[in-house]
DNA sequence: TGCAGGTTAGTGAATGTTAACTAACTTTGC
DNA sequence: GCAAAGTTAGTTAACATTCACTAACCTGCA
């Protein structure tokens, strides 16, 4: 994910993974059976992530604005904590040429965007939000402004507080969905 | 664009390049001074794209919300049937490995948020927008909407309409403006 | 008018480099 | 002592780019 990251899917080269990690090449392919394999693994963690946040989610005891809030900075806290998963998981288009990866990615933004829809949903059924603003809109923006602003502070080498930045947005949805 | 599209930047080869536009790769020697040249290119078409969009804002003498609905429509009208442009104004990692196209693509999205903070800024100056929200949270949650939107429309072959749901969109965008 | 000289856009063949991957051998640690 | 994990030294294919060369067109001038 760093190579990826830092030199695009292009430099993402087994030559170049194997002077990172300090083994030689065919190393590489004693415990992978093809650069393929490597990135589906990879695809393959990220999306026990999500799955793992929508069980924290259910489990999850607070509001349905705590329940967001607790989405949020833990979202936000894996892209300051580790930036390089950002280039692989916001950037579908980096796997464009592989469909098995294609579809992979897509799994995972399906999960991501459903926990903001079951959680907006339940607070709209609740009678915590508002509710003449439809949950699949509201994800969208939700979730869409979350990622440019990660892929913005990203683009812009971390020049700007992200935690901070962060905030302020989700301030702004509190606002919005508020009744 | 097409090339990157369907393949991905990995795709993007001279080799395909001649392939697709039936000359040979020397050929394309005679036009370009490199590879990075062909890109530099494009983004800079794509940018004039952009900046001719806020000449067409400020002599728009519509209400701020018609003006938010025009760009709307002429940026979904340009995916709709250019969907290859997606992949590259909305694939800020594929150039990671350039700083001359990062930058380029930086630009442009800077002056694609300007355009709506602008509007917005207007909008709440002249008491037409609600005030409780800060410009660049809104802009923010505009375009990254669109762009989930629009990139998993691609991400998904196509397979719904793409103008059907970036009104709901624009629909809900309308009502958490409005004051 | 005709044609020498120049330009534009193309060609196939070859350049050096790097890609993913493999065969065969060696080291390490239980 | 043996399997897992590593090595060196290669493979073929693809990459961007350059080479020498040509066909077709344009332009200025005797």
């Amino acid at each position: 994910m760093k190579l990826i990251a830092d030199k695009g899917i292009q430099g993402f080269t087994i030559k170049n993974l194997s002077k990172e990690i300090g083994v030689s090449e065919p190393a590489i392919y004693r415990h992978f059976n093809s650069k393929t394999d490597i990135l589906i693994n990879i695809l393959y963690n990220l999306k026990e992530k999500s799955v793992s946040m929508s069980e924290m989610l259910v489990d999850n005891t607070g509001s349905d604005i705590e329940k967001i809030e607790f989405m949020f900075s833990k979202m936000i806290g894996v892209f300051s904590e580790q930036p390089s998963v950002i280039s692989v998981i916001f950037s579908e288009e980096i796997f464009k040429n592989e469909t098995v990866l294609k579809e992979k990615i897509n799994e995972i933004q399906n999960i991501q965007l459903l926990n903001i829809e079951n959680i907006i949903h339940k607070g709209q059924a609740e009678g915590n939000m508002r509710t003449d603003l439809d949950k699949s809109s509201l994800a969208l923006m939700f979730m869409g402004a979350l990622r440019l602003l990660v892929k913005r502070w990203d683009l812009n080498n971390h020049s700007f507080s992200l935690k901070l930045e962060g905030k302020r947005l989700l301030e702004s949805f509190k606002i919005i969905t508020a009744k």
